[in-house]
RNA sequence: GCGAGAGUGGCGGAAUUGGUAGACGCACUGGACUUAGGAUCCAGCUCUGGCGACAGAGUGGGAGUUCAAGUCUCCCCUCUCGCACCA
């Protein structure tokens, strides 16, 4: 072996040879058991960062430990390339998202390679492909069909910079996910998934995830947004309409003063016409259609409506109430109509103040006596109705049932629940993504793609229009088509494309027969290789991509494609990559290069002002903060590269980078390197000790006791728990403990146990550094492919230990301790604590109250 | 406001079931080897007092349960993330 680590030249050599001899290739094997570890597969955005190495570095630890155990595990890696960003990068280099999307894919394809990941690389994807998104459009005409895909006109979020709608999640506090700007409400005729279908469904399996964090399956069912309460039916005065609201609080009803409506609601302009309100409602709607009216901006809004000119009659009491629109009632929620309830609801108390309506108090408090009058708040806790007609004297939440009871026999109302989920609208009018498989005929109406005709491939020869807007409904050999039912020859295409949410909820299965040609995926793979059993990935996915990949897994079934419900039995979101940035207050963030450290602390270059250093950010481009991967594993290699992102912090938890703590990894593995050299001319030819520890004795007998220790805690660490910062710290702790045996000295077995703890050491390290690893295996004269090893197994009788360390408390106070043979009984231990020479100061001239000794561990004396 | 998570040395983090707080690593300090060391090896490294053996304090703060609490219970503080005019 060479005697300097040269990360760069034996990662080359093995992952070539990894590569020629297919080492991650497999296939069905009803023998044995499966594995599928899935990472969320990229964006081909052109680099890999250093959130992805730490991604796949964690998911091919878990993937290469199982191969380890005997498992046929299922590695597969691609892309998600149907995307905005092909479309802008387009625009800017002026050239085509296809073309920019493919090398885009070349280039990340050989950075991950280069990080020695055990991929199956023949089952790579590509979501733009059409041999995958074929099966995507035939899904659709699946839906279609089974009503589970509609259309309809509805308001969207618009983006003006992107000139394209946005589904509810891709609004981020009332701007653009992806570039920040305003969105305003549109109307449009959009495709939409009817995932409300399956809301209650969703939301009760959220429990059944115990592999979920806890945070994403709350996410979840808090996105889903389940409330109960009742939809009431109020009667618009001198007209036969009705106006129906949801409310969770029936139990108010008597204190109903007036009325909000949304001001998309279609009874406003019913109501303002021909009253004298009618222009002041127009202007209102108008005004509202250009505001933003959800997220954080709603805080700066204030409540403000106006009156529609009409009234509405409160079933129970029969009270006039007028009926206002709104800026804080929602179209989205419920059914865009709130009884108002000043007295009891603080949005409704406040808009009631602003206009001078009338404030009615139903419920009281205990020992309270509210006076509308004098009130400052809205009083929403529990009490006791008043006001409430024949409810008086009624607990507020004993009336919330008799309530609704009583507004069902009236036939007024009933009990409901409602759902914040909204269907998912998936049309975009964007060019970069898979055409959905309709055609507009001008006799027929909407008519659905022949299954025969699919795939409906993307023009890729196509440019961006100026703008960024799709060519799709400008290119007539594209949009001009013939009508499959009537066959004229002036019906259109659908130009919109999907949203690419659409692709991402479903490759995890298209991976188990990647080139299947006879349907989305072939039954049998998905049956051996589905569920995914391990799926690890970001938490900004959460909700989004997560709850679209549970939502499609329901719709395969019900088709009748697959026959479980959950694609993911275990989900892992690991942390992100935090890297301490540099602020100037003229200049903003710093590259490390541009300040330098001086007396009284560090300096700006450019302008000589002091900056502030050490505020732990997300790794951006724009913070300045970025680590590059490259450049890392040039300097230092993969196998350090991942070895820090592993050792640094658990999976879950952020991870601060530190460059020191780059090279504490790297110190690490040529530690590893130089024992091996060290070590070889003794253990080269020697077998590995594989017997009881009992015809060991001393320093040998310790570190083979240590040996077998190591292994079970890194087992434990890996397999149970996740955690490889502390598995690799027991590697390090053994590797501590073997720079203190002299391999040459003394008792015949010395060779042995050490050939033996350099194997494990290799063998535990090969999921972390799996480059390094296969090295010094070939180095002990082992045939090549240590990934294909089976994980080292410990002795039980070597986990017991020589002796015991007994600890000794006073009081639950820590006075001494002291080693024991393993044979001592409770009283001998007893025994020896109290008469202990530094525990007798403590304990004379007291009486011994109590002795407590807990097994083979403790004893507490108190007195 | 609602939901989730976190708070431990100078720093990242250990402590798996209530039982030795600070494993492992970084930084720092000292020593060895060396022409030299930013390489390597060995040692030290929570705070306070003491030359020292030792003693006292100590896991965000406060109470409690217990022989024993970083760990369990209650209250409070701080931070992070998600959702939010949701009727």
């Amino acid at each position: 072996m060479e005697e300097r680590y040269n990360p760069e030249q034996i990662e080359a050599k093995w992952q070539r040879y990894w590569d020629e001899n297919s080492a991650f290739r497999v296939d069905e094997d009803p023998g044995r058991k499966k594995y599928y570890l899935l990472e969320m597969f990229p964006y081909p955005s052109g680099n890999i960062h250093i959130g992805h190495v730490r991604n796949y570095t964690i998911g091919d630890v878990l993937a290469r430990y199982k191969t380890m155990q005997g498992f046929n595990v299922l590695h597969p890696m691609g892309w998600d390339a149907f995307g905005m960003p092909a479309e802008n990068a387009a625009i800017a280099n002026n050239t085509h998202p296809a073309k920019w999307t493919y090398a885009n894919i070349d280039t990340m394809g050989r950075q991950l390679k280069r990080l020695g990941l055990s991929y199956d690389w023949e089952r790579e994807i590509a979501t733009c492909r059409p041999e995958y998104y074929r099966w995507e459009q035939w899904l659709f005409l699946k839906m279609l069909e089974k009503g589970m895909a509609y259309r309809k006109e509805s308001y969207v979020n618009w983006c003006e910079d992107c000139q394209t709608v946005l589904a509810n999640e891709q609004v981020e506090a009332g701007m653009c996910w992806r570039c920040g700007r305003q969105v305003v409400q549109k109307k449009l005729w959009q495709w939409f998934f009817r995932i409300t279908d399956f809301a209650e469904d969703l939301l009760v399996y959220c429990d059944q995830l115990p592999g979920w964090p806890e945070k994403v399956t709350s996410m979840q069912k808090n996105w889903i947004g389940k409330s109960f309460g009742a939809e009431i039916r109020f009667r618009v005065e001198n007209s036969d309409e009705i106006i129906a609201v949801f409310t969770t609080r029936q139990d108010t009803i008597f204190g109903a003063t007036f009325m909000c409506l949304a001001p998309e609601h279609p009874m406003v302009p019913k109501l303002a016409e021909g009253t004298a309100q009618e222009s002041a409602v127009a202007d209102f709607i108008d005004k509202m259609s250009h505001q933003d009216r959800s997220g954080k901006a709603v805080d700066q809004y204030e409540k403000e409506g106006v009156f529609t000119g009409g009234y509405c009659i409160n079933p129970l009491n029969g009270r006039r109430m007028p009926v206002y629109t709104a800026n804080f009632a929602l179209m989205g929620y419920g059914t865009g109509a709130v009884m108002s309830v000043p007295a009891h609801d603080q949005r409704d108390f406040d808009f009631a103040k602003k206009y001078g309506l009338e404030i009615v108090v139903v419920i009281q408090p205990e020992g309270e006596q509210l006076d509308p009058k004098t009130m400052e708040a809205a009083y929403t806790d529990d009490g006791v109705l008043v006001n409430s007609g024949p409810f008086d004297g009624t607990p507020n939440r004993q009336a919330l049932e008799d309530i609704a009871a009583h507004l069902e026999t009236g036939g007024i109302g009933k009990k409901t629940v409602s759902y914040r989920l909204r269907d998912w609208g998936i049309s975009r009018q964007r060019y970069w993504g898979a055409p959905i498989p309709v055609i507009h005929c001008p006799d027929c109406g909407i008519v659905p793609v022949p299954e025969k005709d699919l795939p409906i491939v993307l023009p890729e020869d196509a440019m961006l229009l100026e703008g960024g807007r799709s060519p799709l409904s400008e290119l007539p050999r594209f949009k001009k088509t013939v009508c499959p039912i009537c066959g004229r020859n002036d019906a259109r295409r659908e130009t919109d494309t999907m949203d690419t949410f659409v692709e991402s909820s479903w490759y995890f299965e298209r991976y188990c027969s990647p080139r299947c040609d006879t349907g989305m995926f072939d039954p049998a793979a998905v049956s051996y290789w589905m569920p995914v059993d391990q799926y690890i990935g970001g938490v900004e996915h959460a909700i989004l991509h997560l709850l679209y990949s549970r939502y499609f897994t329901r719709v395969l079934r019900e088709i009748g494609l697959v026959s479980f419900k959950e694609p993911f039995d275990r989900l892992l979101t690991q942390g992100m990559v935090t890297k301490e940035s540099v602020t100037c207050p003229t200049h903003g963030y710093l590259f490390p290069t541009e300040s330098e450290k001086s007396e009284g602390g560090h300096r700006c270059l450019k302008c000589g002002a002091e900056v502030t250093v050490g505020r732990m950010e997300k790794m951006s481009k724009s913070k300045k903060n970025v680590v590059d991967p490259n450049e890392l594993m040039a300097q230092y290699g993969a196998d350090t590269t991942r070895l820090f992102c592993l050792f640094a912090a658990p999976p879950e938890r952020d991870l601060e980078w530190s460059e020191t703590g780059v090279e504490g990894g790297f110190r690490f593995l040529n530690r590893v390197w130089r024992l091996a050299g060290d070590w070889m001319e003794v253990i080269g030819s020697a077998a590995p000790y594989e017997g009881s520890p009992d015809s060991l004795t001393g320093d040998i007998r310790d570190l083979n006791k240590k040996v077998h220790q190591t292994i079970h805690k890194v087992t434990g660490d890996i397999g149970d728990r996740y955690r490889f910062n502390t598995a690799i710290s027991a590697v390090m702790e053994l590797v501590n403990s073997m720079y203190g045996i002299d391999p040459r000295s003394g008792a015949s077995e010395v060779a042995g146990v050490c050939r033996f703890a350099m194997e494990t050491v290799l063998l535990l390290l090969a999921p972390f550094v799996p480059h390094f690893s296969e090295e010094l295996w070939e180095a002990l004269g082992k045939p090549a492919g240590i990934y294909r090893q089976p994980w080292p197994v410990y002795r039980e009788d070597a986990l017991e230990k020589d002796e015991l360390l007994i600890v000794v408390q006073v009081n639950g106070k820590l006075r001494s301790r002291f080693s024991i043979g393993t044979d001592a009984d409770d009283a001998t231990i007893k025994k020896t604590a109290l008469s202990d020479e530094r525990v007798i100061p403590f304990i004379e001239g007291k009486p011994v109250k109590k002795v407590i000794v807990v097994k083979k561990k403790l004893v507490n004396i108190v007195v």
